[in-house]
DNA sequence: AAAAACTATATTGTATACAATATATATTAT
DNA sequence: ATAATATATATTGTATACAATATAGTTTTT
């Protein structure tokens, strides 16, 4: 494997990325240019660049003059990503099962496996939801539809925060791992329009629960 | 109204897309910092920082020690493009006519007064993107969707160039105008399944006549 | 004391200068 | 002559320095 050089820009998104999603950059705190440089050892400029891309990637809001921090989705925010999710999604998997070939979905098959077993260990969450994504991704793979395909796994960006929180503090999508099973099984006979119910259903009741879970939250801080 | 003072970066962004939306920066030719910097009288900071966020609206595409150059859009691009337009206004627009108000309705009349107006005259191109934007959004003002709306407001951003390139060369959607008229009445009478349907046969019809366009042009260079 | 006006400070925005990479040209080896 | 290597040039990437703006604190005014 080719070690690909990155620019400084690049690595900063990856790390600050990283560091929203995970939560250890808190949603509303403002993200000092300065104060990342120095801990990152870069100058701001790549600082700058990259919370000029995170923001695209709606991780980040960013006001002239006034700085940037990451966001935070209210309730009806979550609602709204993960019913647009499941719309989108469900439209790009109807178009990709009509051709998608046997090797994707051994793919899928195996990366289902692999996501079974990383629920208990340690790090789950990060290891969880990349997993997720390759397992969806794989599954999307007979559409060929790539801006689609790029707009999905953006705001499937979004969720991650608020499942990898609720994974970690709420001990997991707990219908996550049969749901999963059931709509490989529904993609492998081809049985189109019961998978694609199966993803929407999938998709919304991971809405429930994490909005339930931050239901709750927002009570306990009142 | 107020006068908002610009940050160098905001006004280079606008000034470049609609560079591109207007068809000046021709797609594929590349975008040379240092040039667009010295034409602009700026410095390059501002010029990558607007190249960055172009990036992001998918104008404009960016590789690293490449170099950044306006995006082109192939057939198979525009017909993803526009169906997924289809897909999401549509569900926008039934969102919203559930509880449109009346006012958001007599607005969306007046504006349709003033794009039949504008098809004619000078300039054509330019203020019926803005008119036509306009006469959308407005339908979609009772969803109370923003993260969708700012969506489809991108996803437009994008078909723009297509649109606005085929009014000037090929003298406008032909059927736009009768469209927008049935798809307001059926808005009007809150029908809104046939408001959809209307609404999605409009984006769908200019897919094609966009796309015979460009079919029709690429012939001709061949 | 409350509001307004004026500092001082922190922070962001942008120009300039230099470093790193890619591309084009020239040189050498086969 | 062609391919490979080396050099020069163009272009992008990033650090530093300075300018512009916003915020917090202070003083002045009413």
């Amino acid at each position: 494997m080719a070690i690909e050089y990155k620019t400084r820009t690049q690595l900063v998104v990856e790390i600050l990325r990283e560091k929203i999603l995970s939560g250890e950059i808190v949603a509303g705190q403002p993200l000092r240019q300065a104060a990342l440089a120095e801990e990152l050892n870069v100058s701001r400029i790549p600082v700058r660049e990259a919370l000029l891309q995170l923001e695209a990637e709606g991780l980040v809001s960013f006001e002239p003059h006034k700085g940037a921090s990451a966001t935070e989705l209210n309730l009806d925010q979550v609602d709204e990503l993960f019913e647009l999710r499941a719309m989108i999604e469900g439209d790009l998997l109807a178009a990709s099962l009509v051709d998608i070939t046997d090797e994707a979905l051994a793919q899928a098959t195996e990366i289902l496996a692999k996501l079974d077993s990383a629920l208990g260990k340690e790090n789950a969450a990060n290891t969880w939801s990349e997993l997720n994504s390759a397992f969806h991704n794989c599954l999307y793979s007979g559409a060929n539809r790539p801006q689609t395909t790029d707009l999905v796994n953006i705001l499937n960006k979004n969720a991650d925060r608020y499942i990898r929180m609720h994974l970690l503090w709420a001990g997991g999508i707990s219908k996550a791992g049969p749901e999963h099973a059931e709509l490989l099984a529904f993609c492998q006979s081809r049985e189109i329009d019961k998978a694609v119910a199966k993803l929407k259903q999938h998709i919304l009741s991971s809405r429930d629960e994490i909005k339930a879970f931050l239901q709750q939250r927002e009570q306990l801080n009142s």
